[in-house]
DNA sequence: GATAAACTTGTAATGAATCCAATATGAAAA
DNA sequence: TTTTCATATTGGATTCATTACAAGTTTATC
């Protein structure tokens, strides 16, 4: 995969500083749900000057125009996630507190009860234990 | 429904405090996923005593009891809502912001990749628009 | 290069949730 | 009933994630 990082920023209406490159890069690279501390502290051994208040500012930014969702699993801080389209749940292991994406039947969820209801975003979480822990019982 | 609510906090090895009795009782009048101060501040108008802490300690032991969930569905404040063995989700309305129950088909939900994952909990949400903000255009 | 707009930074403020020590309650034993 | 002791409640202090804000910096456009 490889996109350029500034101009699909760009074409998402959004102005392609250093920062909000490298936030949306470490996102697309790393697909484990990070929260802000996480990204802080990973980039500011490059980008020296960063404050916690812009990685605050750019995920909300990334947000509001779509490019990123909030994932709010467990725990007091929020995670965050490159948007897919395709869209996906969320498995949290209660053993290794790792937190998987997990596919989901969108269509199959919605039941004719909510027929009326217009649904622009469906969030789906699991709690459980994973594969791996299940094994090293 | 005539519950006893003491006899069944009991039950659950919950000993039946007067204020314990009195959160329960909320929860389960007020099926609209209140949060603490919601609570709170019904509440202390007949208990003057009342601590915001008791209603953190009462919600968090209900909840670690499994006879309430909490519910993060949106805003800064967790939510509760009575647990209801049968499943179900919620949907938020992004324009009159409340919170309603929908059934969900739990069993549909879940895909074949998902067949190794022991699934202890499951949580969906939606946001959109409900029946009556389309109405009112 | 000048100018304005937008972005970043850091400190201060907010506020939800927790901690903790003191007090109150209530069940069981004497 | 009184004593005892575990458990619950209370409220003030604390923590910590997030936001607000003002000042400084960068970037784009003329």
């Amino acid at each position: 995969m490889d996109l350029n990082i500034p101009s699909f920023l760009r074409n998402q209406g959004i102005k392609a500083s250093y920062q909000r490159i490298r936030i949306y890069e470490y996102l697309l690279n790393n697909r484990t749900h990070p929260t802000v501390a996480e990204i802080y502290d990973v980039l500011i051994t490059d980008i020296p000057s960063l404050s916690k208040t812009t990685v605050y500012n750019t995920l909300n930014l990334f947000v509001e125009k779509e490019l990123v969702e909030e994932v709010t699993i467990e725990g007091s801080e929020m995670r965050y996630d490159i948007k897919d389209p395709e869209g996906h749940g969320h498995f949290k292991c209660t053993k290794c507190h790792k937190i998987y994406d997990v596919p989901i039947q969108i269509d199959k969820i919605f039941s004719d009860e909510m027929s009326d209801f217009l649904v622009q975003a469906q969030f789906v979480h699991f709690v459980g234990i994973c594969p791996d822990c299940q094994k090293d019982n």
